[in-house]
DNA sequence: CCGTATCCTCCTAGATACTG
DNA sequence: CAGTATCTAGGAGGATACGG
């Protein structure tokens, strides 16, 4: 006996969310994953090995603020892609990881990073040929 | 005679740019592009195999505002993601269509947004789960 | 070491009104 | 139709100080 009806089926299978739609919650998760410090703090556990530490991160993510990589890691635990682990030991130890979820985020993300480190020099010429046409 | 000695050519093959450097121009453009209003223009004037005129984006976006849909379309002429095509009738009309600067970014776009429809399932369920083992 | 709490300042982005 | 201009509120995010 199936728990869904064909035709709920057809529909989740098509687009069950719609990140186009003003009050669909996908909106607002893509809202929030369209961010720098979100972009940088996944790519930046993914291409590590192991776990990395809260100072590891602030590390490889220079200009990053305390409250902001505090906060975003915040947000990405809640919303399940990232695991964080405390080792109660003095001083205390907390250890950050992707989940299965996370991971699962990390390729199309790590591409929207890699087009902006690729692209830099199109977009400079055409920011210069932009400015160019408009004097003054 | 060659413009660039091979040292730089490989470093530029490497990495010319690198997002996780703070004053890195390449961590700005990713700020840039990291953004609701540009995901949802780019993958809409992707879609549509024709140009696509002020209105229609309007409408296939609803709720955004007028100022964040024409500062988002200036900043991606800009930066030469997207065309503008004015032409100078009573009404006047303007067609808006990517670049092919702006198609290289679609497809890397595109899965960050399907990303957030295919995956808001987990990322609620991971949300129920946090909130729930924090009472209060 | 890894945070939390507080303050405080921008800057963003919405609302509104007007124009070629 | 497709904008521009102006105002303003609210929140994002930095700096700082303190706590477990």
């Amino acid at each position: 006996m199936p728990t869904r009806t064909a035709g709920q089926r057809r529909a989740e299978a098509k687009v069950a969310y719609d990140a186009y739609l003003d009050q669909c919650p996908s909106r607002q998760l893509l809202a929030r994953i369209s961010d720098k410090w979100v972009t940088l703090i996944i790519c930046a556990l993914g291409e590590h090995e192991t776990t990395m530490r809260y100072s590891e991160l602030a590390r490889r993510i220079p200009g990053v603020s305390q409250k902001m990589l505090t906060q975003t890691l915040r947000t990405l635990e809640r919303d399940g892609l990232v695991a964080r682990t405390v080792t109660p030991s003095i001083p205390p130890r907390v250890d950050y990881e992707l989940t299965p979820l996370g991971r699962s985020f990390l390729e199309p993300i790590q591409h929207v990073k890699c087009w902006a480190e690729h692209h830099m020099p199109e977009v400079d010429r055409a920011r210069a040929a932009y400015d160019a046409a408009r004097p003054e």
